[in-house]
DNA sequence: TTGAATATAATACAAATGTATTATATTGTT
DNA sequence: AACAATATAATACATTTGTATTATATTCAA
């Protein structure tokens, strides 16, 4: 016995298994069933095929949760999730948890090598490239005023990738004395400078331990 | 028998599990065991559930792909995802799909008004708040220097709230003339001003028609 | 009004998937 | 060497979950 007007039930299923996907969560025929309060699963399993054949998802067949989304028509899940550090430590990819304060999404579009990894996949779901926790990006939180010129203020969160050269011009984060620093790369009759974008303060020369950490991808501002 | 050093397979299938529900796919137990190539469930069993006694993962009993991630200690999957709009019109929550470029994840933290439901969740798995599409917020490439001063520059992103009032000194997109600017707010004898952060810029005063689309609650450039 | 499309239901079954039991080889420790 | 902890395996079974079949009521269009 039909209830809610002609396809409003649909359209409310569709959302409902799209924000689940989207929270990582794909839902059974049974969970819809029982969501919507059908007496039966093959009355979700009808619409759920019916928005396949409408091409508004993808399915695998007879894998349980085997509901996807397109990629296209809806935000894929491909983010990145790049560590919030506290504090940067020389080394490579070092990441001491103990200064882990979180992780920041990044769009996959934002990261250039990105490893896809097609472990399984059914027949009728896209390989999707899974994408993993990025260790070879880090957030860190900036600290003084030595970048306002280039429109990084106090607070902002950049996002680094780790990487040992850098082009002359670019941004990067790097440990000068065993702290880490924002600021453009110099190079300069083969000299690594680091120069900041305020007038207020001065270069730092090669007369310093330098370690390049990495070329900043991104910055993030947070107002509110 | 045993081929791996000690503790390194687990390891390995912790990070295996930690994407696959990282990239929204919860993997069976046989996926692991197919992966990781053992002869049979078991195998794979054994190493989930001593990650779950472990406390690194956690598990909805009895359910299909039941594993699922700590909250606390790997980053969630509470990505609200903004629609990226290439032009915006006034209209409550319009967005019109034309416009869309593509989707922008924020992390749930960032967004404030958090509609949780609790829909199902197994006795093991935690209430995850299920994040949707949030079109309260859409993002917009800013065009123009006019907010160089707050270090907001042509090109970069901005995250808006949708919202029709705002505190007089933020940030917020307004359609004046029906084209969208971004400006920080004045609210002057009660008469309402858009300020340009760039002295060679004039304000925008009330002889225009100012329509207040949202506030800035995230910038965000890519420096690639 | 008649028929097609839509929507829901009851029932049953098959495949996917989680789980239990028991056994055995390897590694590490005393 | 002896023992415990670790890691893997074979087998079997129970539950979850997807799927097929058939039926029925409602809506919509000709």
């Amino acid at each position: 016995m039909p209830r809610a007007a002609l396809g409003q039930t649909r359209e409310r299923i569709f959302r409902f298994v799209r924000d689940r996907l989207l929270a990582g969560d794909p839902p059974t025929v049974r969970e819809v069933q029982e969501v919507f309060g059908f007496r039966t699963p093959q009355t979700a399993r009808y619409h759920l095929e019916k928005l396949v054949a409408d091409g508004r998802l993808l399915v695998a067949r007879g894998k349980a949760r085997g509901y996807r989304l397109l990629e296209h028509s809806e935000p894929s899940n491909k983010v990145t999730w790049a560590p919030l550090l506290g504090r940067v430590h020389a080394g490579p990819l070092t990441t001491a948890t103990e200064d882990l304060e979180g992780y920041v999404p990044v769009s996959a579009a934002a990261v250039k090598s990105l490893r896809g990894r097609g472990v399984s996949s059914g027949s009728e779901v896209p390989e999707v490239p899974r994408v993993e926790i990025n260790n070879e990006l880090f957030a860190l939180r900036v600290r003084g005023e030595s970048m306002i010129g280039a429109g990084i203020l106090p607070g902002d969160l950049v996002i680094v990738r780790r990487q040992s050269t850098a082009d002359s011009g670019t941004v990067v984060v790097a440990l000068v004395d065993d702290e880490a620093t924002v600021k453009r790369l110099r190079l300069r009759r083969g000299r690594v400078e680091l120069h900041p974008e305020n007038p207020a303060f001065e270069p730092i020369l090669p007369d310093h331990e330098i370690t390049l950490l990495g070329k900043v991808v991104e910055v993030r501002r947070v107002m509110e």
